[in-house]
RNA sequence: GGCGACAUAGCCAAGUGGUAAGGCAUGGGUCUGCAACACCCUGAUCACCAGUUCAAAUCUGGUUGUCGCCUCCA
């Protein structure tokens, strides 16, 4: 398995702390309103990664928490009349049922930064004590300079930084590039006791505390989007290492973002999509596959004509399980052994799927690993039929649905029972085919075409399929 | 101003030294009552220029263009 680490700008041999075990943090979303399909990326493709370690026989630990204190959680409760907790805890719910959605597992854990601030104020504490942050006002900062490598994530120059910094200089702070730890309480915010005071969090300190509570202070992979390298995540690693002496996080992984017509998503620009209303069209498996499809650490454009050609293509693949489906579930396929032919199409497929597990430890380069699924697709439509045996094609069907199932892409569509009157159309048209009637036959496909079901004649008898 | 990424067929997208995976779309064909599915056939010398090399999309330098980070942000 090789890994491009951020820290050393290349791919690494991934070695774990552990062996067999793997220790993931993924910088969570904060609550505040629905997620777009940009903060799909990450969520998806690292649920790609822990399904791969665990596929592979890791035994994965994968934390990712809910920032639910913050200032746009505040300003939406003060919008809205409600306090800063209705509003996260409401969107933390929005934010399972997309992920159900999307066919995304549930990490290990979950941590909620408030309720670790008890743990967030000892780090804190310990932070003050050994010379790398300092107090006024009420406020916390971490001492930037007190920690000789910072910068080694973004490779920024701590000189080149402070004289590009754009931030309104404090007087408080003694040195610029210095960031918050803790904050004091302004009216109307929600608040915690700490020895400074009132107050709450500042940003950074939360994932390094919730990190290292979980998965202890070393930990595999750290990951998240790339806006987060600088400075979260730079930061992060300034408290964490500063703190506890050693090396935070051994892989640094980031995911590059979805654009709109090539232009990042934002708000003001009116140009981004909600996972929710993609989804009222589109199943999660598409949007999962669209994702895929692309190299994680490649900028994605996305737009309606690339979600439905992503669409038509998760078809192919869709299609060819559920004929394979329908051939086990008929009475035609041969019973015994693999002929000497079968066993050939079998070490074919074999190839195929190293390919696809080649193209996963090559880190996660899910596109071509979605090529291995098309190739073996075809290998399977090309040798699969009535008078095959039952052998090779149980043997094609599980391995083209695994390695989806390995993407998180479901391809076994649920069985589904028709209401009785459709089913009854259906004999009807099978009738009119058999007197000919031919007209009568296409009216009702059309019919039934705009309710939805596809209607298709196969060499085992009438098919159906949602449009 | 500083740092970084990217530029492959109509579209999406792999490929980091040996003459370009895969998918979508298009066109032609087989199958079909027709259609759909499937299958067969159909397409690029890799932004541009110069260089290194027996050999470059792949390395080096330059040009152009696009984008991101440096501020909350996946």
């Amino acid at each position: 398995m090789r890994i491009y680490n951020t820290l050393t700008q290349q791919k690494e041999k991934f070695i774990p702390i552990e062996e067999n075990k793997i220790r993931m943090y993924v910088c969570g979303p904060t609550v505040y309103n629905y997620i777009h399909i940009g903060n799909a990326r990450p969520v998806i493709f690292f649920d790609v990664v822990r399904r791969y370690f665990e596929y592979i026989g890791y035994e994965v630990n994968y934390v990712s928490n809910f920032t639910d204190v913050d200032d746009k959680i505040i300003k939406k409760a003060i919008e809205e009349g409600k306090s800063s907790t209705d509003i996260s805890e409401r969107y933390i719910k929005e934010f399972k049922k997309d992920m159900e959605a999307l066919n995304v597992l549930p990490a290990s854990y979950h941590p909620k930064a408030t309720e670790e601030i008890d743990d967030m104020i000892e780090m804190i504490v310990s932070l003050i004590d050994k010379g790398h942050a300092y107090e006024k006002n009420g406020t916390v900062y971490f001492r930037t300079r007190s920690f000789d490598e910072y910068g080694k994530l973004s490779k920024k120059k701590i000189d080149d930084l402070e004289s590009g910094a754009r931030i309104a200089v404090s007087d408080e702070k003694d040195d610029p590039l210095d960031f918050v730890l803790w904050k004091p309480k302004k009216e109307g915010e929600p608040y915690w006791t700490s020895p400074w005071g009132d107050g709450r969090p500042g940003w950074h300190i939360e994932c390094s505390v919730m990190s290292s509570k979980y998965l202890g202070d070393k930990i595999d992979i750290h990951g998240g989007g790339e806006d987060l390298i600088f400075p979260h995540h730079e930061n992060e690693i300034a408290q964490s290492e500063a703190a506890s002496g050693e090396p935070f996080a051994r892989y640094w992984m980031h995911n590059a973002f979805i654009n709109i017509d090539n232009k990042k998503m934002s708000k003001s620009e009116g140009n981004f999509f909600t996972v929710r209303e993609i989804c009222e069209e589109y199943p999660g498996q598409v949007i999962r596959f669209f994702m895929l499809n692309a190299h994680y650490r490649s900028p994605l454009n996305f737009s309606r004509n690339l979600i439905e050609a992503a669409k038509n293509s998760l078809t192919r693949i869709i299609t060819s399980v559920s004929q394979l489906e329908h051939l086990l579930d008929g009475d035609t396929l041969k019973k015994g052994e693999l002929t000497d032919e079968e066993k050939t199409i079998i070490s074919e497929a074999d190839i195929l799927v190293d390919k696809f597990n080649s193209a996963m430890e090559d880190d996660f380069n899910t596109a071509d690993a979605i090529a291995a699924i098309f190739e073996l697709v075809k290998l399977a439509n090309i040798n699969c039929s009535v008078e095959s045996g039952r052998k090779l094609v149980e043997y094609m069907k599980n391995k083209i649905s695994s390695l989806c199932d390995i993407l998180g892409i479901r391809v076994e569509q649920d069985e589904e029972i028709l209401p009785d009157e459709i089913e009854r159309l259906i004999e009807e048209r099978q009738d009119a085919r058999k007197n000919r009637d031919f007209a009568k036959a296409d009216q009702i496909r059309d019919a039934l075409l705009d309710k939805g079901i596809v209607l298709e004649d196969t060499r085992e008898g009438v098919r159906w399929k949602r449009k």
